[in-house]
DNA sequence: ACTCGCACCTGAGGGC
DNA sequence: TGCCCTCAGGTGCGAG
């Protein structure tokens, strides 16, 4: 569900919240939460192993990169004793620590929700971290395609991200965003230009929404083949991708559904500033044509016929 | 070395 | 009302 627009509203709350704040618990509803899609077999050890190292942990920022957020974590300072295994051991270790960061990915209808305690628990809510705020980040998600996880922080791009992250292209909203490069590198692929978008190896953050609307605003099929199309092309669509998403930011994110939230509960507004997603069958904005509907990549794709012209080749 | 297709889940909505 | 099918903001892995 949440592409970099949803996902950076979301990090703006919880950075709100959780700045500066030490985490003095935890609980794991659902250990599926801990693995990926494809790592779901979950060690028993696993619950407590995580439960232990973000206990006491102080949160210094809520980051992202594309759609991957972390907590970065710094000195547990009034650590509640008891809970300070991890740290207890190293306490006289003159070595630093290594930096740690609690990865949050919300996959398809993962929500991060600031409370209470005390407050209702929704039923898909699949893991908690209270705070010495007197609040908790409760992580809710229907399908369990989002984890949550310990990692250690490492270089990539020019920066510390979590380890399962460090495959992942710098964003177009961030200052290593370099679009010489992206260029470069989809000038080699045969891929439809469509699945190419959705690379996160290659460019982060964009989902299925906003490359559709990326390829309707620069008026490129979503067929097209990148080592195909010219230079001054590629690079529209790269420029439309960073306006549709930055303006999607701007009213906070898109929302079709209860399933994308901000940290308190709240919708975004683009889903009525979309232009061909979700809009098959529909007459195009510019010229009237109804909006097709296929598939690339298996993912839904719409788009106009005549705004965004079949390449020949195909 | 690439590219593709599918599996991983739960729930909503449509057709019969 | 109920059953069965399709579809959904994502990602990682294995097969070809």
């Amino acid at each position: 569900m949440p592409e970099l627009p949803e996902v950076e509203s979301v990090r703006r709350g919880v950075d709100e919240w959780t700045a500066g704040t030490i985490i003095t618990g935890a609980e794991v509803a659902d250990p599926r939460i801990l693995g990926t899609t494809s790592q779901r077999r979950i060690d028993p050890s696993a619950v407590d192993g995580f439960l232990t190292a973000v206990s006491g942990q102080r949160i210094v920022h809520a980051e992202r990169r594309g759609k991957f957020m972390w907590l970065s974590l710094g000195e547990g300072v009034g650590s509640p004793a008891g809970q300070t295994s991890v740290n207890a051991g190293r306490a006289g270790d003159p070595a630093p620590q290594p930096e740690l960061g609690i990865l949050v990915h919300l996959g398809m209808s993962g929500q991060l929700r600031i409370h209470s305690p005390g407050e209702e628990i929704h039923r898909h809510t699949r893991a908690v971290l209270h705070l010495d705020s007197d609040r908790e980040l409760r992580f809710v998600d229907q399908r369990i395609f989002g984890h949550i996880g310990v990692q250690p922080l490492v270089h990539g791009y020019g920066r510390l991200v979590p380890a399962s992250a460090i495959h992942i292209a710098p964003d177009p909203l961030e200052p290593a965003f370099d679009p010489e490069r992206v260029v470069g590198e989809l000038v080699k692929k045969r891929t439809a230009i469509k699945a190419a978008l959705l690379d996160q190896t290659l460019i982060s953050g964009i989902g299925n929404i906003y490359a559709d609307e990326a390829l309707f605003r620069a008026g490129v099929h979503p067929l097209a083949t990148p080592a195909r199309t010219r230079k001054s092309r590629l690079v529209a669509v790269l420029e439309s991708a960073t306006k549709v998403m930055s303006d999607a930011l701007a009213v906070g994110g898109t929302s079709f559904d209860a399933l994308y939230v901000n940290v308190n509960g709240e919708s975004g507004y683009f889903d009525r500033a979309l232009l061909v997603y979700g809009r098959g069958g529909q007459e195009c904005v510019r010229c009237g044509t109804e909006i097709a509907k296929i598939t690339v990549g298996g993912r839904g794709t719409h788009f106009c016929p005549v705004c965004q012209k079949p390449p020949r080749y195909r």
